[in-house]
RNA sequence: GCCGAUGUGGUGAAAUGGUAAACACAGCGGACUUAAAAUCCGCUGGAGGGCAACCUCCUUGCCGGUUCGAGUCCGGCCAUCGGCACCA
């Protein structure tokens, strides 16, 4: 038996055909502002998927599930009057692309075309209605032009932190010492003369040159990187594991590395405050509030003692070192110092006898990678420096140490310890045996008993530590004072000392944007004499040069070193040979949507002012992908896009206004899918057995978008299973086989079950879709379809009206059936795709029962149910109630203390 | 450790504070068939009672609370999953 006559339904014969149709007669094409078929009355609807990276594996079952999901809003919005934008790209460049091409010598470009073209055949066999020729790719020459705009843009650019926003460099006021002389202007009360005017504007033009390269949005520093020797690469923190990398187990080092990073730092504020009008999960939110780690503190200057153990040369030096604190009202608590080992001011305040001992862990340190700095976190270490500071409170002098528990990277790489009130400090304190001196007690005095129960006397070694609010002890001016006043006086006094000041902090670190890889976008940079500047806009895009080797050279330098009439850019100066990370890409295609063949600009003024402006509060209307993009992309998109507002380039300071992560799906075994575990469905294989309408319906009937789930093959056999069922509400079979329009289908008008089953399926399908509840969708159509089918005749038309509810969610077998129904009723089925039809509207009347069953409980128990007609009084219904003889019978003739009555839902008669 | 999400039948799940388990899957029984597949119909949370149609009690992780009424709201636990993790 073939397995074509097992088919319940010919899907495999319709499915091609309808993709087929749709593509040729441009079915999901969406006019543009400007174009002739563009019609700006109706609303506009933007919803996007995040692109895939066309890997060579293909689509797995975790792709079709939020483009379903969208697909189905998508198809619903444009049925419902909008003007529909649901596109499809690729996130084309990246490392696996560059890796199979260093193993087999092809070239990421021939690979990439490769899986693209495979994706593709995927997507359209799964009757997606994206509009392919707003198709982008990162790859693209004409898109990656755009992408190194972009970087311009940021490299132009500076945050003025007075207006909060990036501005153009032209803006940045340089001081007036600095400017440069006109002619004729004085100087020092004089007019220099020409040659010297000259002199002083050239020094004076390289001191603005290198403060604009200190404030530039883009900007090269000498950030410390995984360096990966056997590798030849950098690695992400991620595929460092026990300073090794996770591919290979080599070694890797710390090193510090010219690169070029991105001000991420200067919007955090910005980051975090704009999250508050966005419709996505809070939970999202809070991931992103937690990345970026804003903490009110304050900076606090601490004297280093004149030990006179230090060496006479640096006695006059008298360093101050400044720490960051959470907690200044603990000040009189703090008993020691610790700096980070990097930190600048060690080799200047390491006592001789010190010396040794510091130096030995600083080394120790430095080849830790951060991941095993943190790793190792149980244990605390560290080294006295044999220098004091001095506690501007009590002027006690109290130890620097250094440890690698405070990190050079946050706050100022230096803190006052507090054991007394901080666990870390604690844990540091007991190991060196350094004094706890308590400055802050809880404030609830009632629970004494408790609290010794909490701290079982003596011999605990973990004594947990107070770190929360109470009233200040032992803390001179401050004794007696709740923990938000102590931080408010104590505040006060820093700064009227000139000690200190109120001050946040961020954990988010600027953005490291350059990788050295082949297969990424070039940086429009090029150097001269040591000094980077950027190419002309008119020399974009800038393509890679087309490399036989790509492989790592290595050493720290690039693969594009090796091209090296590509590098020679004149002959003084030579082009930056870094790329840019993969994000870099994803930060603004969806722009590039709206836009994607203009040649001119990114996006058109108005193509941007409708997609994304249009109505408030604008933006990307639905947003749908997984969680692991919930800090990375997310973010670095937000902040491009922010920048561009900020210039002027597009109208909304946020990109993606409502935000869906779908859930993962798991392997059948509920575990995650992986090819080690041999768990992984492959999608193409579920088409050619059940069809893609079956997929597309059980992915989405699996449960709700959100959730994690398992996948069942026999799931999709269920699904299959409706289909065909709805596909038999219309076909009938014939003994040699052959399909043909049911002669149980006719042109009359349904009966009053039926319509009402029908217009319940419109108003609950039309609901749920809104709110992406899918599933429940789905079952409603169920429902319906059983209605129908057990009617004896079928009303043609309101079958019709069923499609269109179905279409959305099954599109091929709803424009099949369809198909069908208007050969055989011309008038009565939709006369083009389904799609142009406009989403049916319920009437409310056909949803209204003359009787409803109403429930009788006793003291909140079910005893009883009667049929009641609608339009029953209170009264009248309580009648029926206490005189049901069930009802009667649990009163136990007792009169009734109350009786709730809900119209056309129950009785309740408590006694 | 901190933060977040989730706990409902054998399974995926459903339920504006108002009949818990809709809709499916799996299972069992039946119809059709020489037979099987497909299809259609019925049963299917647990315990107890009845020849029976039926009836009673229990049941949404655990313990309390609010309410006429709680899967849903509040408080406290427990478990699983996910994220962050020496961020001062």
């Amino acid at each position: 038996m073939s397995s074509e006559q097992r088919k319940a339904f010919p899907f495999s014969e319709f499915e091609p055909k309808w993709q087929g149709e749709w593509e040729a007669k441009k079915a999901f094409r969406t006019p543009n502002p400007g174009d002739a078929d563009f019609d700006a009355s109706k609303p506009k609807y933007f919803v996007l998927d995040m692109f895939p990276y066309p890997s060579g594996n293909g689509l797995h079952v975790g792709h079709p599930e939020g483009y379903t999901a969208t697909d189905i809003i998508g198809r619903f919005k444009k049925m419902s009057g909008f003007n529909v934008l649901h596109p499809m790209g690729w996130d084309a460049f990246g490392l696996p692309a560059e890796q199979y091409a260093i193993k087999t010598g092809t070239h990421p470009r021939v690979t990439t075309e490769a899986n693209i073209a495979n994706f593709t055949k995927q997507l359209k066999s799964l009757g997606f209605a994206y509009d392919w020729d707003r198709e982008v790719n990162t790859t693209d020459p004409g898109y990656f032009k755009w992408t190194q705009w972009i970087f311009l843009k940021l490299y132009n650019s500076w945050f003025n932190p007075s207006t909060k926003r990036a501005e153009p460099v032209s803006t940045y006021r340089f001081h007036p010492d600095d400017d440069l002389l006109a002619p004729g202007e004085e100087l020092d009360g004089k007019v220099p003369s020409e040659q010297n005017r000259i002199e002083i504007n050239k020094v004076r033009a390289e001191k603005q040159r290198e403060f604009l390269d200190s404030v530039r949005l883009a900007f090269v520093s000498s950030a410390p990187v995984n360096w990966c020797q056997e590798l030849g690469t950098v690695l992400a923190n991620e595929e460092v594991v026990d300073g090794k990398s996770e591919v290979g187990g080599f070694t890797v080092e710390r090193r510090p590395m010219r690169q070029w990073m991105l001000r991420i730092t200067a919007f955090a504020q910005r980051l975090i405050d704009e999250l508050d009008g966005l419709d996505w999960p809070e939970s999202i939110k809070l991931l992103q509030r937690n990345w970026i780690g804003r903490s009110e503190g304050a900076h606090v200057t601490f004297k280093v003692a004149q030990a006179s153990s230090l060496p006479p040369d640096k006695q006059d030096a008298c360093p101050t070192i400044t720490v960051f604190t959470t907690r200044p009202d603990t000040l009189f608590g703090a008993t020691y110092m610790v700096i980070a080992p990097e930190h600048p001011l060690v080799s200047q305040i390491t006592t001789p006898a010190q010396l040794e001992a510091v130096e030995g862990y600083q080394k120790s340190v430095v080849s830790k990678s951060d991941l095993e700095r943190t790793e190792l976190a149980k244990d605390k270490s560290g080294v006295f420096t044999g220098a004091y500071a001095i506690n501007p409170v009590n002027d006690e002098q109290i130890p620097i140490w250094i440890a690698d528990y405070v990190l050079m990277g946050y706050g100022t790489g230096a803190i006052m310890a507090v054991p007394a009130h901080d666990q870390r400090d604690m844990e540091f304190a007991k190991k060196f045996d350094l004094p706890i001196t308590t400055v802050v007690e809880r404030e609830c005095p009632h629970s004494p008993s408790e609290e010794a129960k909490a701290a079982p006397a003596g011999e605990d070694t973990r004594t947990p530590c107070f770190a929360g609010d109470g009233i200040a002890v032992n803390s001179g001016f401050l004794d007696g004072l709740t923990t938000p006043d102590a931080k408010k006086k104590i505040a006060a006094w820093l700064e009227e000392k000139g000690l200190g000041k109120g001050t946040t902090n961020f954990k988010l670190r600027d953005w490291l944007f350059s990788r050295q890889r082949y297969w990424g976008e070039p940086f429009p940079i090029v150097w001269e004499d040591g000094k980077h500047r950027s190419i002309p806009e008119s020399e974009l895009p800038l393509v890679p040069p087309t490399l036989e080797d790509f492989k790592p050279t290595g050493t720290p330098e690039p693969p594009l070193s090796k091209a090296t009439d590509w590098v020679r850019y004149s002959d003084t100066a030579t082009r930056e040979l870094n790329t840019m990370p993969q994000w870099a890409g994803s930060c603004w295609y969806y722009l590039r949507y709206c836009d994607p063949k203009n040649s001119e600009r990114f996006i058109s003024e108005a193509a941007e002012n409708y997609w994304m402006g249009g109505g408030k509060p604008g933006g990307v209307d639905l947003y749908v992908g997984g969680t692991e993009h919930a800090v990375l992309h997310l973010l670095y998109a937000r902040f491009w896009h922010k920048v561009l507002f900020d210039l002027g380039y597009v109208s909304t300071p946020e990109p993606f206004q409502r935000l869906v992560n779908q859930g993962l799906i798991l392997g059948e075994d509920g575990q995650k899918m992986s090819k080690s575990r041999g768990n992984v469905v492959n999608p193409d294989d579920v088409v050619s057995e059940y069809g893609a309408d079956a997929l597309r319906l059980y992915e989405m009937f699996m449960g709700p978008l959100e959730q994690v789930k398992p996948w069942s093959t026999s799931g999709v056999v269920g699904q299959s299973r409706f289909l065909a069922r709805v596909w038999r509400l219309v076909m009938e079979q014939n003994d040699e086989g052959t399909w043909s329009v049911s002669t149980a289908l006719q042109d009359v008008p349904s009966n009053k079950q039926v319509t009402k089953a029908l217009h319940e399926t419109i108003k609950k399908c039309g609901e749920d879709i809104e709110k992406l509840s899918f599933n429940t969708a789905i079952s409603a159509m169920m429902v319906c379809t059983t209605a129908f089918t057990g009617a004896e005749v079928k009303s043609a038309s309101a079958i019709v009206t069923f499609l269109k509810v179905l279409s959305p969610f099954a599109p091929h077998l709803a424009e099949e059936l369809n198909a069908q129904i208007r050969s055989k009723f011309p008038g009565l089925a939709a006369p083009g795709f389904l799609s142009d039809e406009i989403w049916p509207n319920y009437d409310p009347a056909a949803l209204i029962e003359d009787e409803v069953e109403v429930v009788f409980q006793v003291n909140g128990k079910l005893r009883d149910k009667a049929r009641v007609p609608i339009q029953a009084t209170k009264e009248e219904i309580e009648k029926i109630a206490l005189a049901s003889a069930r009802v009667q019978e649990f009163m136990e003739g007792k009169t009734p203390k109350k009786v709730i009555v809900v119209p056309g839902k129950l009785v309740n008669i408590v006694v």
